[in-house]
DNA sequence: ACCCGTGAATGATCCGTTTCAATGAACCGA
DNA sequence: TCGGTTCATTGAAACGGATCATTCACGGGT
């Protein structure tokens, strides 16, 4: 920066205004400044620059899993209206991990970020508050929480849980499962909770079987299909519900590696309708979540509480609860009776 | 951190000393600091860290498409390799858009981030120079340069593109069909160049339809699958190596709108073998990339780049060429002859 | 000729940390 | 008892910009 004001013959107080008041500064002036700094290809050091405002416009992104596309979709609704508004976004995949989440809210806090969007593994208020308390504003993401404490977006998952299982119901099933896990996540256990609440309202003669998996991803659903399919056929449930998409499309292959026909010996319903669900061996029925539209409102929250928190002036935390869409595919047809 | 050293009894010169060069302390004074900083909840600022050693501890990613699954596990490959050396990763999705991606390599600029990762969209090297010349190291991902002008890591798509032609043409095909795009992308120039020589070997009686697709998703495929299918059968290729296993997902789609059966009445091929692939309507076949192992092994050079770089030492600049590998599935399977 | 107002440019100060020369204290051996 | 070491600690000078009170120059009005 001091090249550049030298070589334009000026101080390097106006070549800062020639950036960040250009108003302030006359036409002649701007313009010299402007050629120095090509001349010389000066980029102005954004470190320096946040260290004086004492806070950056980036905004941090934790997820638990990048290579669910739900987030994916997620990251790019946030992306879009972030980037227009001049954010940079940096995203970190906890990988479902607790001490990877917490580190990487650590460096958020550390470089002093200007807000965090949070797809938190389990509850942790306290990990919120924390950086609330150090001035970065957060938003949770893919949780609708119900408390006051902060802004959240998300879809009832309860709901949701209770859509799929009296879909499957409906399809003229009686023996459910549902395949998900761990149990410490939030999501999992509304969307069980909602498929027992609907199990329970159907009464007598139906039943929900819980397989619980460690993680979340095509390969749990792999093997909880060969459990299942493993069971007597006189106590084999004849439909399941998984906790998302990518477990369901696991449960379709190890079904089919079993044997078992989807939807004929097996329904399937997941939960999040990413893009290859419909692409499925067996195109899959799912729970649909407005994937961009979580992402870009978490966005807009996030800015509005960063825009208070600058002007001093008081916020009301917000709570969206989108509300989740059944989309019934080929994967719960009604079982045809059996022939012979 | 004042406020540390005057509840601790000493000068930030020794808070400063605790953090960095323990063993320069003596160990009663580093435990009143170490107390003193956690009763205050002090968190050093990375800003100020960074001004003062004048670069970061950050590396930046830019990927063109991060709702590919592809780069999502490229992504997790790099990370998880940069996340055990304290690195953070910033991720940022250029899009297919070219003035996205420049912004994102400016802000990294700006930040005089530690080092990039970046798929570009086309050969630009001048921006990877750019950022070189500023002191970021830079690594090309997903596309492994002919220069030694830069480090870079990818696999060899002319011959992936060939093993996938030479596959379709191995199951009795002629008329093939490549579908896939922009061609500005060097992975589809080399992937169709591969398929290019493959049918030109095979001599007399096979051709090759080139279909350009304006992006690389699952829509694009959709939308070609319709146009194959217009087609009179008399003209109409049998099987399709798509650019990619979003496109290949695509076409599936739609040549089973179009009533079209896959494999029977067209074979298709995809590339990337992403996890999806296997599960997809018709199980398909790809060209294996070792995913993680690209984004792995593109931290590593770039972990070593930059600290040849900080030791002023000379650096050589590598080229990784993973070798590509066909998977076949059903989607290719040999062709029945008609019934009837 | 003098004063005041206005717009443009300046330069010192500060942001929060690291680094390093300098200070000081304690200890050793002669 | 004194010089010489070692070890722990200190204080000030950066790092690269933003900010803001101050200075300067110029014009218009009286």
């Amino acid at each position: 920066m001091r090249d550049v004001a030298m070589l334009a013959r000026v101080s390097v107080g106006t070549v800062s205004n020639v950036l960040n008041s250009p108003d302030r500064v006359s036409d002649a002036t701007r313009q010299r400044v402007e050629e120095a700094i090509a001349k010389l290809g000066w980029v102005p050091n954004e470190s320096a620059r946040q260290l004086r405002a004492g806070r950056s416009r980036s905004i941090g992104m934790v997820v638990m899993d990048l290579s669910n596309p739900f987030f994916a979709d997620v990251i790019r609704g946030a992306e879009r209206l972030l980037y227009d508004e001049q954010y940079s976004v940096q995203v970190g995949n906890s990988d479902s991990d607790l001490s990877r989440e917490l580190t990487l809210l650590e460096r958020f806090e550390q470089q002093r970020i200007g807000g965090v969007l949070f797809a938190p593994i389990e509850d942790r208020a306290e990990r919120v508050l924390k950086l609330r308390r150090r001035g970065i504003p957060v938003v949770i993401v893919d949780r609708a929480g119900t408390g006051t404490d902060y802004c959240s977006v998300g879809v009832d998952d309860l709901v949701g849980g209770r859509l799929a299982a009296e879909h499957l119901l409906d399809q003229g099933h009686h023996r459910l499962a549902f395949v998900g896990g761990p149990s410490t996540l939030a999501q999992v256990r509304d969307r069980r909770r909602g498929a027992e609440l609907a199990v329970d309202q159907a009464g007598e003669g139906t039943s929900l079987l819980v397989v619980s998996t460690p993680t979340t991803s095509l390969e749990a659903g792999v093997s909880s299909a060969g459990e299942i399919a493993a069971l007597p056929e006189a106590e084999r449930p004849t439909a399941v519900f998984a906790a998302n998409d990518l477990i369901a499309i696991g449960l379709l292959q190890g079904f089919t590696t079993a044997g078992l026909r989807v939807p004929d010996d097996m329904a399937i319903i997941g939960y999040d309708d990413i893009a290859f669900a419909a692409a499925a061996a067996v195109p899959l029925s799912s729970i649909r979540q407005p994937r961009e539209d979580i992402g870009r409102k978490s966005a807009e929250l996030l800015l509005a509480e960063m825009e208070a928190a600058d002007a001093a002036l008081p916020h009301v935390h917000e709570t969206i609860r989108f509300v989740p869409q059944l989309v019934a595919r080929r994967s719960t047809h009604r079982r045809k009776p059996r022939k012979g």
